[in-house]
DNA sequence: CTCGCGATTCGCT
DNA sequence: GCGAATCGCGAGG
């Protein structure tokens, strides 16, 4: 029997299902926190990264969201379709950021995926981004892209599928909230306290005010509630 | 077709 | 802290 190095071979737990993803938008950001972001590679190497931090975008009525007023094209149409896909778009001609799209189709709404602490791919990191510290390779969407070979080529794919998921993983110590960053352009909708992230954690993302809160009460993952 | 600009990052002052 | 890089998209002529 074959064993592998590179866990290519090792049993895959089970992704995170559809229904996961058709629940509030908000809800679903601070739900990814302490999730498993999985990557395969056509060498069968996989990568693996903690998720740190989140933004939600809520659809037709939020100005930051790419489906503001109903905006419906050739680029947001992943977001009008089924949730528990990728939505992942190209920033500032040289950056790919990475969305899971969240609700049924027709609500064009998602999850922007911020940053992610390295679990698995050390070395490929490494390479890829030698001019960065390990705690850096995916602090910020751009570079978690960058060190997880997504692109645009992954546009649309199912997050339950074989290059791109998402496992369960571990629920997070304690969690900040926060406004959303770079979207000072949207008016009111700017000032939702809709970021989310891992306190504490080395590898979340923008400025040290938002991160270091003073007053901010973490909250809960809803529990399941039994009807 | 032209124009303005962005859910960012990096390097330099 | 500031500005350049770099290009696809969406609006408008």
């Amino acid at each position: 029997m074959l064993v592998s190095k590179n866990s290519s071979t090792a049993r895959r737990s089970k992704p995170l299902p559809r229904s996961f993803y058709e629940r509030a938008t908000a809800e679903v950001a601070r739900d990814l926190l302490g999730r498993t972001l999985c990557r395969r590679l056509e060498d069968g190497t996989v990568l693996k990264g903690r998720i740190v931090e989140t933004e939600a975008y809520e659809g037709v009525g939020d100005r930051a969201c790419h489906a503001y007023g109903g905006l419906r094209t050739n680029r947001t149409e992943p977001l009008w379709g089924d949730g528990g896909h990728a939505y992942v778009y190209l920033i500032y001609g040289m950056y790919d950021c990475l969305n899971a799209v969240t609700r049924e189709a027709g609500r064009p709404e998602a999850v922007l995926i911020r940053a992610a602490e390295p679990l698995q791919g050390h070395e490929f990191f490494r390479e890829r981004l030698p001019h960065l510290k390990e705690r850096d390779w995916m602090r910020g969407p751009g570079r978690l892209c960058r060190a997880m070979a997504i692109t645009r080529a992954l546009n649309k794919a199912d997050l339950r599928g074989d290059e791109l998921w998402i496992e369960k993983g571990d629920e997070p110590a304690s969690v900040g909230v926060s406004v959303r960053i770079g979207v000072d352009y949207a008016g009111p909708c700017a000032k939702k306290a809709l970021r989310f992230f891992v306190k504490g954690s080395p590898s979340v993302s923008g400025p040290k005010a938002l991160n270091e809160p003073v007053k901010s009460r973490a909250p809960k993952r809803p529990a399941r509630s039994r009807k």
